[in-house]
RNA sequence: GCCCCCUUCGUCUAGUGGUCUAGGACGCCGCCCUCUCACGGCGGAAACAGGGGUUCGAGUCCCCUAGGGGGCGCCA
């Protein structure tokens, strides 16, 4: 390890929300700054002013707070930076290192059909290269392109992907001011990240040939080229691109769901990464164990069933007033939260903390959770799921109008006690206990599936589960 | 088309020349637990893309093929 403080930064572009490969690329930034004492810096890349939007920034940040993730110093905004960049480009322009290109955005299109007509690669050919400026169009504002190397190999040794060789008769002069004098991503990336302090880039591996083309910016300026990771991007579950179909949500969708940040921390640290056998990990751990070193070389595919399961390891692992309090704080992201939320009331806020241990056996997301719960917050009478109704025969009925008394003779109204005399009248009618607990659940909750009957008596209080039984009695 | 990258169970992965008759996790199947659904416990099926080398020995190193991915913008 180096001495220098190590440095990363995240640099989305506000042109969505953030999303899944972003998210996993912020936090692999953010462990390996933050597990060697560096910093994680934030900055925006939104040159493209046509593109990006206040509402996509504000969405990377609330995700990213969503996610735990902080940064260090403020949000950058590169396009603010436009001046600095233009400096630099002056310093290349007066080195001879870039010149001014008048070819015309249909000459370009032209030229890269000829190309590909011609099964060549579609590159700029260097037309202004060496040409005279007396040359220059009138009235043309040019685009000012940088003069790479035609000749000899440009090298990355990248953390991840290994050393990578390009030869640079393979890459063009590429722009680095547009004609309307605002700077390219290639140049404002590299500007940035040098005054930035930028030690360490971990980016998503679709900027691999990009890697190459901004050593050649370095290069002209005479600055060092930071260490660079390309990350293996994220797949579908079909083995394609993510996109919108399948997994490319913004990770508030994933917030929705009803996933909670720590599982999802947790699962996206595995997609490309891993340290031994290890499945769940804490933050502490994570930051001990994170290294560039250690991510794998291909993509990996985003499986929905790991991330369920892992959520429902978390879910159960949080202590249960503390999942009371995650739950309501969630509740207005939930879908149907709000009107869960419209629902409680003391009473039922009391009867839902006291649920939790049961509820979250069951739950594999806050969505389970909300869903699992509503039999809490309904109104009598209840209204029956189908499943239930199948339960509720006449002979069902004719159960509950029994064990309705039982129940009302019952001197200490807990699970326990509750359990003993339903167990005793089960025994003493020779009936099977799952012939008497599944109208009882059907009359309690509304549904087939519910946590144990006794602690769902015992939650709702002597007063209402007698109540709902006698709805539901003949 | 050109350039670059990748390839271990269905999926995420362990594995850095011998301890691999390839390990773990999710999912799947079966059994147990059981008032439902889950949880949990136990067990099972399931992979080194193919072909050549190198080596005493290859999942591990090299080459080729195939397949997949990324890039080739006055987008980022």
């Amino acid at each position: 390890m180096s001495l220098a403080p190590i440095v990363t930064r995240f640099a989305p572009s506000p042109t969505g929300f953030l999303h899944i490969g972003g998210a996993r690329t912020a936090l692999f930034n953010w462990l390996y700054a933050r597990g060697h004492g560096g910093k994680m810096l934030l900055r925006i890349e939104d040159t493209d002013r046509e593109r990006s939007t206040d509402d996509a920034v504000a969405a990377i940040i609330d995700g990213l707070k969503w996610l735990g993730l902080d940064w260090d110093g403020g949000v950058v905004s590169q396009y603010e930076r436009a001046d600095r960049h233009r400096e630099v480009v002056d310093t290349l322009l007066a080195e001879g290192k870039a010149y001014r290109c008048y070819a015309s955005p249909q000459e370009l299109a032209e030229m890269r059909e000829k190309a590909r007509a011609e099964g060549r690669p579609p590159r700029y050919d260097g037309r202004w290269r060496d040409r005279d400026p007396s040359e220059a169009p009138e009235g043309v504002r040019p685009a000012i392109r940088l003069k790479t190397p035609v000749d000899g190999e440009t090298v990355v040794e990248d953390h991840v992907q290994g050393r990578v060789v390009w030869q640079n008769k393979d890459l063009d002069d590429l722009i680095l001011l547009r004609s309307d004098g605002n700077p390219t991503y290639m140049l404002a990336v590299v500007v940035d990240d040098h005054d930035m302090g930028v030690t360490h880039i971990v980016r998503g591996d679709d900027h691999l040939t990009n890697a190459a083309r901004q050593t050649h910016i370095y290069q002209a300026m005479g600055w060092p080229v930071p260490e660079m990771a390309h990350i293996p991007l994220i797949h579908g579950p079909d083995g394609a691109k993510l996109s919108k179909r399948h997994g490319a949500l913004g990770v508030e969708a994933y917030r929705a769901m009803g996933y909670l940040p720590q599982a999802m921390r947790n699962y996206l640290v595995r997609l490309g990464w891993s340290h031994g056998d290890d499945e769940m990990m804490s933050m502490e751990q994570m930051l001990d164990w994170f290294d560039l070193d250690a991510i794998g070389k291909s993509a990996a595919r985003f499986d929905f069933a790991k991330l369920e399961n892992l959520n429902g390891l978390y879910m159960r692992q949080t202590p249960d007033d503390e999942l009371y309090s995650v739950f309501l704080a969630n509740l207005a992201y939930l879908p149907g939260g709000r009107e869960f939320e419209a629902r409680l009331d003391d009473i039922r806020s009391r009867r839902l903390a006291q649920a939790m241990p049961g509820l979250k056996e069951r739950a594999k997301n806050l969505v389970d959770l909300l869903e699992s719960a509503q039999f809490l917050v309904e109104d009598r009478p209840l209204q029956m799921q189908e499943k239930a109704l199948k339960i509720l025969d006449d002979s069902a009925r004719q159960t509950l109008a029994e064990v309705a008394g039982v129940l009302t003779d019952t001197p200490d109204w807990d699970a326990a006690s509750l359990e003993a005399s339903v167990k005793g009248f089960a025994e003493a009618t020779e009936r099977k206990l799952g012939s008497i607990a599944q109208p009882l659940r059907a009359a309690l909750t509304g549904r087939a599936t519910s946590p144990g009957i006794f602690d769902v008596l015992a939650v709702l209080g002597r007063e209402e589960s007698l109540a709902r039984i006698e709805d539901q009695a003949s």
